[in-house]
DNA sequence: GAGCTATTCCCCAGAAATGGGGAGTTTCAA
DNA sequence: TTGAAACTCCCCATTTCTGGGGAATAGCTC
């Protein structure tokens, strides 16, 4: 039976083709699992975010304005307590996985009188995108029942994911350019922070060659500096953050 | 019974004390899901990763012979396509996730001979971790049921945990570099392709000025160049694609 | 008040990147 | 066989980045 609801949820998710249903489809299962209350957002100050944040909820209104009168997107202890795992967690380890400051009480006796009792949160990252979650939250005396925890995992994570395609945080590889072998290879470098003599020697080839490959590949990804050529090549999965960071 | 299972491997989990134990519980927990394999690991080339990086599996051996002579921790398809979502995938998806170049063709099908015909990949990231995966595979003819990928969702996650809890990854959350505003500021437009000379119109202050934030920043992460200072800033949240691909 | 950080500005010199031009071979497909 | 694309090398001029100095103001903390 649970089982049963979570593949709907999953497939009713993969149907949605606006938030507005993810946002119906969100309500429905977190009365389902025995929760009151659902967020899912980027943690980042969505207000005042330069660029598309998702955040879809059914906070209460008051902890709402609070929250970003506050800023409270990146400092929320729920969220730095989310940026340390990967595993959906209770409120009631918050203690157990960050220092919580006097600010941090302050925040979360404020969000109990708001109604937010207890919750499950389940975070989301992607390398490169902002930090992000799903939470659930029940009120005073409705404390959802542990067994349903593993089933929370796998919501916050789908609708999490589901949210990311509606709002179109990645399209997935379309029109990516082409590149030659040789042209990847400098990127990969290049993205190491190797300079281009420094991959010519990498490579044995001539200096003057591992320059033209990087041009070539500039204007493949139509870019004027090999920072936004690095960029461009790990947003399209040219190349991977581990290809990069590795020293 | 689904649910208890679940219950019973998170609890199992948290008391496990050596990789050994977890390895075992994996182990069981993959045949009870109807899988033959799993194989949970960071996405570096293990055998010579500098940094302590997880890898517990049952993968075939002379399918690990070929990964890591390949050294395919970073570049794998199923890997790959796990940097781009945090919702479990069947293999079958991959397609849609990532685009399969020849070499990936050519993986895949070494892996189909390996054994691990189809399977299900669980993605496991943390800011300014190794990303890692959790994936479990089963063999020719023995597919394994969908209902059973919520679980399979939750384990992954979970055993992904506590393995960084038993190895002791050290969350670099802490060693993040304190950025200024200004500093902030210069890498995101950096990374934006501008130039200091532009950056410095941009913030309305002197081209010396911009040089000397840039200088900083890269002085906070310990990089040389503003590739990799943008790479930093993406991995680690400080900067997102979505700021840096806008044009 | 001493010490720290952020912010702002300045100078210099060498290294690196960028944009433009050209030209040969090989390989693979139409 | 004709052509396209990859791979390789070379030259030039200009712009940009990087690393090394130094310094003033403001604000905050111990």
């Amino acid at each position: 039976m649970i089982i049963a609801t979570a593949q709907q949820f999953d497939e009713a998710v993969k149907a949605a083709t606006t938030m507005h249903e993810l946002d119906d489809l969100l309500h429905d299962i977190t009365r389902e699992m025995g929760f009151q209350h659902f967020a899912l957002s980027h943690h980042v100050d969505v207000p005042r975010a330069p660029q598309p944040a998702l955040r879809i909820h059914n906070y209460p209104g008051d902890w709402e304005a609070f929250f970003d009168a506050e800023r409270l997107g990146p400092s929320d202890p729920v969220h730095r307590a989310s940026h340390l795992t990967n595993a959906g967690f209770h409120w009631s380890m918050l203690p157990q996985l960050i220092v919580l400051t006097r600010r941090d009480e302050e925040i979360l006796a404020k969000s109990r009188k708001a109604g937010l009792t207890d919750g499950f949160t389940v975070p989301a990252h992607i390398p490169g995108e902002s930090a992000g979650s799903c939470s659930f939250a029940s009120a005073r005396g409705k404390t959802p029942r542990r067994e349903w925890m593993p089933l929370a995992q796998f919501i916050g994570a789908t609708a999490f994911e589901g949210a990311r395609r509606l709002v179109g945080v990645r399209r997935i590889d379309q029109d990516r350019p082409r590149l030659s072998d040789r042209q990847r290879e400098c990127i990969y470098w290049a993205a190491r922070g190797k300079s281009d003599w420094e991959i010519s020697k990498i490579l044995g080839i001539s200096h003057d060659t591992a320059i033209q490959y990087m041009k070539e590949a500039r204007g493949r990804y139509g870019v004027g500096n090999r920072t936004q050529l690095a960029i461009h090549a790990l947003f399209d999965g040219a190349l991977t953050f581990t290809d990069a960071l590795r020293r």
